[in-house]
DNA sequence: CTGTTAGCGCCTTCAT
DNA sequence: ATGAAGGCGCTAACAG
């Protein structure tokens, strides 16, 4: 038997950058300058070095990369649900930024819950990222303590109606209540009802219910009647409350605390034949497809998701160093009349 | 001035393992045995410990941590779309069967593109993650070798009508379009029309075409009339292609692609004074809440999306290595009789 | 129960 | 245009 080293040579053996050196004879660095495309090679030397990447197969590790560069080109990206469909719209959003960048984002998801959120958090920053995008403003201390700290760009998204860490991109949904309140006064509504969603963790639903509120005391006006759901908005959910409201009170228009609430308004009601809006007048919020495609499309605001993770990638990629003064980016709202209100 | 070395104290300076070592007057690998709480550590040191990490504020690098032990904790997903919800459903599964794991999943979004898909799987390979759990089976030759030579485990979701690299988890679309085409004709239909969306870039739609043209022909009946949207499937495109298919032909029941389409169809009817199913029948896929809602529930076929991720995850944690043998997990169908066909 | 010693795989000066 | 050396921050044996 040979004095050969014992080698496990079977094939799982990652590997390296030195492999890929030596089997190219040439030194490591330049492999390195070569998968990274940085500083000047000789063509014949790049071409010879592919070649051997391609011979062994080799994959960059980027952990390692990662490490030694001090820089993970990573960003953390923290939203409450999936289940809501505007959440996943910001997310294209900000897939569509990112897309030609050389940063990757990594998602994590709350499920509205503010504990599990620090410990996503906490995660998250532990590798490393050059941002953090996250959900609204609230956040446990320790959390808002962390993102202060890491030093890292921040943004809080979707609504931009407190003080941000670093940039906050979003709309007032305060003043998407207190428009739709104008709206439907001048439109003629007198005899308002409210149809809603647990608040507790969805606080700019109750941002809106209270610009809506404001807007009918200063007409000295009111909202007579509330129905609202314990868990989280759903078709289902909009539908049975609907029956509620209507069996407490006679309302002229009912809102939504969303437009997922509010097409189970419009079910109800075509189940129950009320005619909408001459008998009850229903407005949401969001501007889903699902809305705009009824047979008689419903009356609310569209919010801007989309635009929200776009503008929140421009708003990083423009500068990667969080800078002293603090950034909130309005991406607006605009009322869709539809034909339900 | 004192003979100070000088240094760059503000807040930026990142405190590592070793500076809370120094801070706790222990070694480095104590304060990394109790990060991890693995190993035995004396109560007193572990609370010494912890006081500088809390006062230091420090945050493990999880990316010299998985470098050092060889092990990222990370899964990678790709799923070709989020603005379908179907995909975010996986995703939620993937989630909860995540929770309580030290693995984390790292999304990726490939806009139906294969290419795409290529340069998303290279990217997440290397990250050196435990397992790719990817959408289907269709992917370029490339983004197959790369995950058979990666050895991670391998999921493809979504479809088992064809041979997994490794694991596949979801249900035959073939057997449900069959299944639908028997229980239309069972109950009577014979004028079939279909509508659907691009297949390009949805071969699954496809085979349930093919599954519910081969149920037709066992019974010597065909589909009389197509209307297919050049885009993604949508409830517009739906209520338009429906509209389209109603000019094209006399048919008694329009089969479609999903119930985005299928909702499109039922609002069509609705607006051009068609009664459901009497005039027309209406069959979709999928099992979406908004079905479910409608006044007259929309008869399609459950699909199990949640489970499919949840039992990816479960298959991955089973264990982490890959086995000589294929796995395929079927999450099965099953029809919701509904009230539109 | 705690410390020591080597790396993990790559990048970044700095030479040459 | 290329190479050599020294880390990046942490973990993994092994001692003790």
């Amino acid at each position: 038997m040979t004095k050969t080293k014992l080698r496990l040579p079977d094939r799982k053996v990652k590997v390296t950058l030195r492999d890929v050196a030596l089997h190219a004879d040439v030194s490591e660095s330049t492999v390195s300058r070569i998968m990274r495309d940085e500083g000047l090679v000789a063509e014949a030397t790049r071409e010879k070095v592919m070649e051997s990447v391609r011979a062994l197969g080799y994959v960059p590790n980027r952990i390692a990369g990662s490490l030694a560069s001090l820089d993970s080109h990573l960003l953390g990206v923290v939203v409450p649900s999936l289940s809501n469909i505007v959440f996943p719209e910001v997310l294209q959003g900000i897939n569509a930024g990112l897309r030609g960048s050389r940063y990757q984002a990594v998602i994590s998801v709350s499920d509205y819950e503010m504990d599990h959120e620090e410990a996503l958090v906490r995660g998250i920053l532990a590798w490393q990222p050059k941002a953090i995008l996250i959900t609204g403003f609230d956040h446990t201390l320790a959390t808002r303590r962390m993102l202060d700290q890491s030093g890292v760009r921040v943004v809080e998204m979707m609504e931009i109606d407190s003080a941000p860490i670093d940039i906050a991109v979003g709309m007032s949904h305060r003043k998407a209540g207190y428009a739709a309140g104008r709206h439907l006064i001048e439109r003629g509504y007198r005899r308002f009802g409210y149809v809603g969603h647990d608040w507790t963790s969805d606080r700019r639903a109750r941002q809106r219910y209270d610009g809506l509120s404001e807007a009918l005391s200063e007409a000295g006006l009111s909202i007579i009647a509330h129905a609202i759901a314990d868990g989280p908005s759903a078709i289902g959910a909009g539908k049975r409350q609907t029956a509620v409201l209507r069996s407490m009170a006679d309302v002229d228009v009912a809102v939504f605390s969303n437009d997922d609430m509010a097409v189970g308004g419009i079910f109800h009601c075509m189940e129950a034949g009320v005619s909408v809006p001459d008998q009850l007048a229903i407005f949401g919020f969001n501007g889903l497809e699902i809305g705009r495609e009824l047979p008689r499309p419903l009356s609310t605001i569209r919010s801007n998701r989309f635009l929200i993770g776009q503008k929140s990638i421009e708003a990083i990629l423009q500068s990667t160093e969080r800078p002293t003064i603090k950034t909130t980016i309005d991406t607006g709202f605009e009322i869709f009349p539809g034909a339900t209100a």
